[in-house]
DNA sequence: AAGATACTGTAGCACTCGCTACAATTTATA
DNA sequence: TATAAATTGTAGCGAGTGCTACAGTATCTT
């Protein structure tokens, strides 16, 4: 692996949690380099343009999350109430939610149109109704829209109530009493 | 009023459809005048500064969402289900989408604490779980929560399936069933 | 040792950003 | 009509944007 190629994956290490700390928003070249110890002038030399090294560290933590889930996830299938609840817990109390605003930053660019965001978050949206589809223990026929029903609702605790998650606590409980009764 | 004021409310609602179309993204001084056929040095001597503008046309669509809302819903209360599906089909079919987008928008910048957008979100969640928690049939004590479920899943929605909104046709299917055997 | 290749610093371009100084003109008030 | 106040145009500032031309140095190959 040349020179070039070490600093690139060390680059995007950092920005990574530079990136899940703070969103897209920051994200000035001058800036990034003063993050990463270099100039603007060599993260041009070790990307072609802004834009890749974007989708580069994005692409990073997307593949780190879905690392994460796994773990969190554990081998057996779960039924939808375990499945709302593991969501919501690593939601609540992990890094999780710095990933789920991160993917609003994203998805909110997405919406325009706009690339290479409106890519990857469709990457991102598939592989995670894929992945918590998998892990659900119900009929196959409506697996799929009980795992985006499953992450809608807590990507929509994010969207309401930001960084003072509790307050999707109630909403949670609910839903997850609905579920458990309807599937046990 | 002053010439000044009546200019102002004029430029604040065209904006407000340029916000909703094209989020707040196309944004600069010298953009927002052309579209309003004035001059970003007038623009700034209605308003006065570039944040107040903003504030002053979010706060119009917010108003005016809250209207649509009102007509959309009728007078007497829905069940759980009818609320729902109530508010999928308005934004299924009906510029509440483009709404629903601008939220987005507007709560991605409001996650990290970016004024004024982190006054507007919270007002403006608010005003929707009041609303929707107001019309709702349903026990006084899980009420609100019931509500903010109902709202965030809608939300949800817009976040995974962004412009294919019809991709979440199956997953609000199912909310629906579980509430109407629920809560008939 | 000579030449090719990989790497890096300096400086700056062409552009956009929000905003302002200043002067001119129109409109309202006395 | 004289004076004050409200309204508008011109021109540009200082800071930021992504990106590049060019020259220099280090490292490797023959």
């Amino acid at each position: 692996m040349s020179k070039k190629d070490i600093r690139r994956t060390e680059i995007i290490a950092t920005l990574a949690g530079h990136f899940l700390s703070n969103g897209l928003a920051d994200t000035g070249l001058r800036r990034l380099a003063e993050l990463t110890g270099t100039s603007d002038r060599m993260l041009l030399y070790y990307f072609d343009n802004k834009d890749e090294l974007v989708s580069a560290v994005l692409a990073h933590v997307g593949a780190e999350l879905a690392q994460t889930l796994n773990d969190v996830a554990g081998p057996g299938p779960l039924s939808p109430a375990q499945a709302l609840e593991m969501l919501w817990r690593t939601a609540r109390q992990g890094e999780f939610a710095d990933h789920l605003r991160l993917f609003l930053d994203i998805s909110s660019l997405a919406n325009r149109g706009n690339e290479p965001y409106r890519t990857i978050a469709t990457q991102l949206t598939g592989g995670w109704i894929a992945w918590m589809s998998a892990m659900l223990d119900y009929p196959e026929h409506d697996r799929e829209a009980l795992a985006a029903l499953i992450l809608a609702t807590v990507d929509g605790q994010v969207v309401l109530f930001q960084n003072d998650l509790a307050q999707g606590d109630a909403a949670i409980a609910q839903f997850s009493k609905m579920l458990q009764e309807r599937h046990p």
